[in-house]
DNA sequence: CCACTAACCTATTCACACC
DNA sequence: GGTGTGAATAGGTTAGTGG
């Protein structure tokens, strides 16, 4: 991706995924899938990944991209089946659809796994693979969960911004640090993410200023001393959460500067 | 060089838990 | 019922790959 793939070189963990490559009869399989079901629920899609061994994700991923390209004419099909509503294997057709949704499992993260990903986000709104899948592990869920949240906080920030456009904040420094107009304005936005937290608000030790400030502990959470420690982690998370300013756009340019925080 | 396409993004909406 | 938030989606961009 953008933030990813400069041409500053590698750095580590902000690389984008390595492509997928499908094989023939992998592809095969995904197409006639596709035909039938252009929306196959998160079983079909879990299905498919044992069948063809590829990630769940990606297939999730694989029919993003599949319905954006062959949007306008699939749509046309669809939506004269809708009209019609006639036909066989128009319930297949309409997985995802019409039926009742069947989700994937929401995620409920712990409050010590929230913190870890709202400081990893302070550190870096965009991260790389290994970045996400460094703190997939750490956490223990899977990348793409951390990939979504990732997307969610984002999004959420920018819809703070958008609603509670606060001139007050100068990003700590009283500048606007390369901030896309695309964007708007800096915004106090680590303040806006950690206070719109559930459970942070039922926190107190994981406040903005416990994020700048880490305390030894958290009393919600046992292994809370350990996370904010950092001496636990290895080195790479440290690095790969540290924001190279060229390479992450958007958001992470409306960052407030940072305390020397030792982790993600 | 160019077409194709995986990866990734924002914006928006849905769905569900919690108060 | 309102709010927060994970999941899903549309639609767009970027960049790797192969012809």
């Amino acid at each position: 991706m953008v933030q990813d793939s400069s041409s500053n070189g590698p750095m580590l963990g902000n690389h984008m995924r390595h492509r997928t490559k499908f094989t023939k009869e992998q592809l095969a399989i995904l197409i006639n899938t596709f035909n039938q079901m252009p929306y196959p629920h998160y079983a079909t899609r879990q299905r498919l990944a044992l069948e063809i061994r590829a990630e769940e994700s990606r297939i999730q991923v694989w029919f993003q991209n599949r319905r954006a390209r062959s949007f306008f004419q699939e749509r046309r099909e669809l939506k004269e089946a809708l009209q019609s509503s006639q036909g066989p294997g128009k319930d297949s057709l309409l997985e995802g659809t019409l039926s009742k949704k069947i989700r994937r499992p929401r995620t409920t993260y712990s409050p010590s796994q929230l913190f870890t990903l709202f400081k990893a986000f302070r550190k870096n709104p965009y991260p790389g693979i290994h970045c996400r899948e460094q703190l997939a592990k750490k956490i223990g869920v899977p990348e793409s969960r951390v990939q979504t949240w990732f997307q969610n906080r984002r999004s959420r920030l920018h819809v703070k911004i958008k609603k509670e456009p606060d001139e007050s904040f100068q990003g700590g420094q009283g500048q606007d640090r390369g901030l896309s107009s695309r964007y708007g304005k800096p915004r106090k936005w680590h303040q806006l993410e950690l206070s719109s937290s559930r459970h942070f608000s039922e926190a107190p030790a994981l406040t903005t200023a416990a994020l700048g400030t880490p305390p030894l502990g958290n009393p919600l959470d046992p292994n809370y001393s350990g996370n904010i420690n950092g001496s636990q982690l290895p080195s790479q998370i440290e690095e790969c959460f540290h924001i190279p300013g060229s390479t992450n756009r958007h958001i992470a340019s409306m960052l407030p500067p940072l305390p020397s925080l030792n982790f993600c």
